[in-house]
DNA sequence: GTGGTCTAGACCACA
DNA sequence: GTGGTCTAGACCACG
């Protein structure tokens, strides 16, 4: 991991694509571990909080899921797939909603935002 | 602007939903400022980080943009175009499939999975 | 049981929320167990420290009562006891006492404050 | 600080109490810190996890108030008293209702459970 | 010990 | 003056 102060590229930016790449590339295997944020931060000698925004880059894109006070850990890309029967249909109804607001030329992140609001509702709801 | 600092909802997501509901039903108009990060940090007493990160969010959103020097504005596409009722749709059409699967209790991590699977082949469909 | 590990809410509060309201509901019936610690920890995979948690808040709530070496009890003052009517009116007075209270900006803290006080009274005046 | 490992008083409780007694007498005055918990931690030889059982039982009992980021304040009972006529308002309404409840033998503890939800339903809506 | 949120206060680039 | 990044160190929820 090389971090170069200087660089115009933020450093949190900086961890995040290095930390990609090696995600991508399968130096860390799905299912387990990345450094923790307090070792990986103490090594490359910056604040935790700088590590703490690369990784929350990371927890965005789905390459990566946080388990409180257990650590980060890879995404199982097996892990979706879809199996049952009411996954099956909620993957189709989303692609179906999904490929609509695309047309509609609504931002994928907007999109994104979107589906948080409304799960988070449902939630709530069903907590009920 | 309410601000519970007890609350678990984080300080900075309260923030932004406040926000976005503003922006959406116009009580900010589109191609004007909002209020700068330390003005509205003085305001709700809470730390200039805080409402950054809350800035932040909206910005990925896609419903703000921030001009370095000159501040936050909203984004053009407006609280009446036709992308609004698209993403009116789609947040109904997320809603219904969403209960669906709550109901037949899926799992919330299950779900984003599938949203996330979604929302990628849609976007490479779109691609082509 | 819906659990959401990414929620900004606390696990334990997730929990405690929905065993409260499956208890007030009827759900479980006064005088007998809730699941033991371990297997509604095994059930939802979460840790049992988590579900502990929970499980001390309805004791501190008064709704469930802990027996050494045998379980978890709901209280006897049950479901459809004129208490719970009176829990019911309590809550109607105190939600719109509160409403009035954020329309009229009072700020969260100050409410909790005022509450903490109002309760304190009238503890000691029925003390006399 | 004085703990007596022996004790049959848990510790947390010992550390309560000395604490207890030192801001009522005015070691420690309205406004301001607290030693932070991993100070005291260190200080006195115990896990974390024990001093902060201990601060929570402050700021249950309303004496002291975390404030995220910053460290643990004492309650200024000065800023408690009721001035605003919305404050005296709810004050007199939350006598009033909590009057009752204590009259049909509501226990404090599930006034304060009821009064939590009420404020935290008030507070969502204010947001919408 | 691990991730997450927050504060206080700093420096930078830009207008 | 604005937003953007960073550090040091705090509490919080969780395993």
């Amino acid at each position: 991991m090389i971090i170069d102060p200087q660089s115009s590229k933020p450093i949190f930016e900086q961890i995040a694509n290095q930390l990609r790449r090696q995600i991508l590339s399968g130096v860390f295997k799905p299912n387990e571990s990345l450094p923790s944020l307090r070792r990986l931060a103490k090594e490359i000698r910056v604040n935790t909080n700088t590590v703490q925004r690369a990784y929350d880059e990371l927890s965005r894109e789905g390459l990566v899921e946080a388990r409180r006070g257990a650590g980060l850990f890879v995404i199982d890309a097996d892990a979706n797939s879809p199996s049952t029967k009411s996954e099956d249909r909620l993957s189709k109804e989303l692609q179906k909603a999904i490929a609509r607001a695309v047309e509609a030329s609504v931002s994928p992140q907007r999109i994104r935002g979107i589906f948080r609001d409304a799960l988070e509702v449902q939630l709530s709801k069903a907590q009920k």
